[in-house]
DNA sequence: ATATTCTTGACTAAATTTGTCAAGAAATTA
DNA sequence: TAATTTCTTGACAAATTTAGTCAAGAATAT
């Protein structure tokens, strides 16, 4: 299992774009989610680019263009976000095939097959607003309720 | 995250050790762990090495001699094992101290925390004994139960 | 036209993983 | 004691992966 910094980065920028959701008609830039999470911009056109590839993101280019979320940030899920990135989040190294040794299954097959159970089921039961909005309530608990929009954005 | 081969070897070797349990007199030898799961000889030395120096393993030189659990397998978690080998388990990117983000928490960081924990805990709660019974109960299902040492040992 | 912004593919550097190797030390047995 | 077996150690090297760069191009708005 691996979950390398690409993925995490990701992640991040996915839910910078999605803390943008409720300015229907603007696009994010590449270049502001780069200043924003510290993600450096070219690693990150990399990045978005699959993103839109999977589908979860939609681009507009030109002045005033960007990525928006292809759909709202409730329905698309950190597993979404992360399947999209790793090759590599199997746990097993058969690939879920069972002929780990010699043609059968391993000692700890099961083992990591579980393992892999647990890290999908935890993915995919969090939404972009799900991470979001925990983010949110941390925050305001120890400031203004009025101000909507104090995430990492600025 | 990321788990490796040789966190993956270090608990084969460890099963394969531990389904020797019951001949307490015995030591198993890093040759025959090698043959059995398939793990190259002189890494698999490098990684009973790290094993012996967490105290989960008691080794004797000279003939006869070999490996054994230091505890009974039922009180060494899966935990023990990836925790000894694997120096980059933890998902966050700033080691848990939450200044990922220019000192400040990043909008990931408590998604990667909580990732931290299911999978501490999900590493913690299954010992050697309780990988290696629900293979042999598998096993054992479509086969004699008069062998108790059906698990890949030979 | 010009400026802005995404798009693409190929490339490189750094880091990590996955091993190898040789010399040595400890224990057993003959 | 000598020979054999087996673990011990540290340094080294190859392969793979990750992380990141770059330049040329295409699309859109004004």
């Amino acid at each position: 299992m691996r979950l390398t910094k690409k993925g995490k980065y990701a992640v991040s920028a996915m839910l910078d774009i999605a803390s943008f959701e409720d300015k229907q008609t603007s696009f994010v830039k590449i270049q502001d989610i780069s200043k924003r999470q510290r993600i450096p911009n070219s690693y990150l056109e990399q990045i978005l680019r699959n993103l839109r590839r999977e589908g979860l993101l939609i681009s507009v280019t030109g002045p005033n263009g960007g990525y928006r979320l292809s759909r709202k940030s409730k329905e698309i899920t950190i597993a979404d976000i992360v399947m999209s990135i790793e090759d590599r989040l199997d746990s097993t190294e058969c690939g879920g095939t069972a002929d780990c040794l010699l043609g059968e299954e391993c000692l700890s097959h099961s083992l990591w097959s579980q393992l892999n159970e647990e890290l999908e089921s935890f993915l995919k039961n969090k939404s972009l607003a799900d991470v979001l909005s925990k983010n949110k309530k941390t925050i305001t608990k120890s400031s203004s309720k009025e101000n909507n929009n104090l995430i990492a954005v600025g």
